[in-house]
DNA sequence: CACCATTGTGTGATTGTGACACAATGATAA
DNA sequence: TTATCATTGTGTCACAATCACACAATGGTG
């Protein structure tokens, strides 16, 4: 018990340097096998997975504490991490009762009874990523794949959800899946990627055409080598070529 | 100096009844003479002009506080609001800095260093609305033309550039300029609407065509009287087959 | 070395959009 | 009363984008 008391110290200490009524939850999505995945962790002593999250230091931006948070998690600097909404429903969160579940008394309670949660989503390459549970709260770090998530803590099973429904609406109209492909990658890989966040398949030659007609994609003298058929080539993400698109069809 | 002593007390009963680092930004728009407008108020002894907002009440969801506050500043009760960002920078607001500015010394401030707004916009009625500068906080309440847009206290301007920006992209995917509009319209109405959200001229025969062809647009019997040349039909918004319109495209 | 799944590319049908045309309409002014 | 004319409602045609499908080239497999 007396253990337990000093991880709370250690997270009131914490606290104390944080705004105390928001924090910041964090949707991070990868791809592997041909499945979209998300990174969820385990609080130590408690079988609840939840959504990578944590306070906003007292001096910091809402959007530096994303990228620092993601950062302690993942071991990446280089992030596509984008806001898409704030999850203010008042009784999406008590701290009281959170402290009242661990065995905290009343008394010894220093949580708000409500926070407000900014929901920040991440595309990153999933081989890069070292899922890290090195700090004094977490006990168990890992990827989900996305249709076996279990129920989470507080209202992130809705975060998730809102995350995945905006994640498919901006792959409507801007290609941003190279984020979450290794630096080489095939066409078909590509595609996967595609029809797996879009939720149906796409025909191959279409999708081939089209993606090389925007410009942006560097076909290499290389292939890909150990499949069991015709080598296919690899491509390189060009981001000048990209920003050059963007200044052409966008804002 | 009292009097301005006596209002504080008014504005810090509802300060603590509270969240003491959020609050609620709305930019209203409103569609008028063929130009988009958006409601700005100014506060009582001030020059300065700013977008309506709140605070959120403690046992209070932000939605709710949202819709709240734009109930007492438009009178409209059913209103199409819509979050879409929150704006989290670390200096953007500063309690002290304002209480200073007119006059009220550090050690009576009980206003915090910092706070985060979330952003909603609004597309109401322009004829519908019928501005209000009845709190005690606020001296004047009325619509501004957006080209006219003066600068604004805090990053309200950014906040007004975000909205503008997010309706246009909304505007791409989804028809929903009807809240801006009266019951009965022409679609040339609607046309100029949409020319002015957008940003740039479209062919009159083909909105037409594209705008009947989504099925949901009802051809009333009457005319438009009054103007000077062949009198256009006039239309109505029919949301049940928008509702099924919506279940067949989209979600 | 024949086989074959996969790749890269091509073709024609269909659909959506942009530019323009023209008769019908209804208020206006002689 | 009637000719005028800007505006409306609708039609046509060219062009681009998309879709469904086809086929030869490729490179590892047995």
């Amino acid at each position: 018990m007396s253990e337990l008391f000093t991880v709370l110290d250690g997270i009131k200490t914490l606290f104390n340097q944080s705004l105390s009524e928001l924090s910041v939850d964090c949707v991070v999505f990868g791809f592997h096998d041909n499945q979209l995945k998300i990174l969820l962790l385990r609080t130590k002593g408690s079988s609840n997975w939840s959504l990578p999250g944590g306070w906003i230091y007292k001096a910091e931006d809402v959007e530096q504490a994303a990228y620092r948070i993601l950062q302690e998690r993942t071991g990446l600097d280089s992030i596509f991490l984008q806001q898409f909404h704030a999850f203010g429903a008042n009784n999406r969160y008590n701290g009281k009762e959170i402290m009242a579940r661990i065995g905290i008394p009343p008394e010894h309670n220093f949580l708000p009874e409500r926070a407000v949660s900014i929901g920040y989503y991440a595309l990153v390459e999933y081989s890069l990523v070292n899922p890290k549970a090195d700090d004094p709260f977490t006990e168990e770090c890992r990827w989900w794949d996305l249709e076996e998530i279990p129920e989470l803590l507080f209202d992130h099973n809705q975060i998730a959800h809102t995350a995945l429904k905006t994640l498919r609406r901006q792959f409507d109209y801007q290609p941003i899946g190279f984020n979450l492909l290794p630096e080489k990658f095939t066409l078909i890989e590509l595609q996967k990627l595609h029809e797996t966040i879009l939720g149906r398949l796409l025909d191959r030659g279409n999708f081939q055409k089209k993606m090389l007609s925007y410009g942006f994609l560097e076909r290499l003298e290389e292939r890909k080598t150990g499949g069991a058929h015709k080598a296919p080539y690899l491509y390189r993400f060009d981001e000048e070529k990209y920003a050059a698109y963007l200044r052409l069809n966008d804002e």
